[in-house]
DNA sequence: GTACGTGCAAATATTTTGCAGCAGT
DNA sequence: ACTGCTGCAAAATATTTGCACGTAC
């Protein structure tokens, strides 16, 4: 019942998906890092960006983030910290704020089961957004 | 610039689909919702339940939930609440934690825009998880 | 050399939509 | 009666996968 560890290989392809992820802090969709990647490596396939972000998420070298939307973010900074999801262009960007151990305490308290970490995230309007309306 | 509101009709697929929502705890996906409703109404159609879940999101009568899936799950509860996430079986539970307006006015000082709310979940192993593993 | 990874294309899975007739108000 | 809503089926979107060949180790 043990799960075997496969050997990762650091494929030119792979490397180049974590470079463009870890290059921005606008938590794009696999679309746009396949576009990113493609402009130097026109023969990738959609394919293997997601394989990819699959097992650069399992290793635990990328987030996965799904804030209402029908389709997956991506974000290269693992240090948990929390996000702030614009309503009105859904644009994410991430918030300063200091991680809280005491909340997944509390939580521990309320909850049958163990808890391992919690996200947050903020709902609203953002700047430009607020100045267009 | 106005967006007009439509006059909303409480159809009887509307009424059963509300209905079989806030007689759950279980945060169903749309699927599911479909196959209880069709038990009383063998002829409604999925796009019916996808239309109907869109209209009672808009008009704040349940919550659209999307945790680390790639497809969404539902709330018949708008009671802002907290969720907690089974990393192993996918199971989501509610937390019974005090809302912490604290939480989003110290985000409205690191947010360029305006907060409205925040939304928090815990991950972690469930009960029955816990047991089985 | 081995076996994991890739490109390609086809397959899945989930959600949305055009349309003609139905039904709530 | 007016206009929103439904069922049906097809389309759109996002993601996954089978396969034969390629390549990191």
């Amino acid at each position: 019942m043990e799960s075997v560890q496969k050997a990762r290989r650091m494929t030119r392809q792979r490397r180049k998906i974590l470079e463009v992820l870890r290059g921005t802090d606008t938590h794009p969709t696999a679309d746009w890092i396949f576009e990113q990647v493609r402009r130097v490596m026109p023969k990738i396939s959609l394919g293997t960006v997601y394989r990819n972000l699959r097992v650069l998420k399992e290793s635990g070298e990328i987030l996965e983030l799904n804030y209402g939307s029908t389709y997956s973010r991506f974000d290269g900074n693992t240090d948990n910290h929390y996000h702030f999801v614009c309503l009105s262009c859904g644009k994410i960007g991430d918030v300063m704020l200091p991680l809280s151990d005491q909340i997944t305490r509390q939580a521990a308290g309320a909850v049958d089961g163990r808890v391992e970490f919690h996200r947050l995230e903020f709902y609203g309007t953002c700047g430009d957004c607020t100045i267009k309306q």
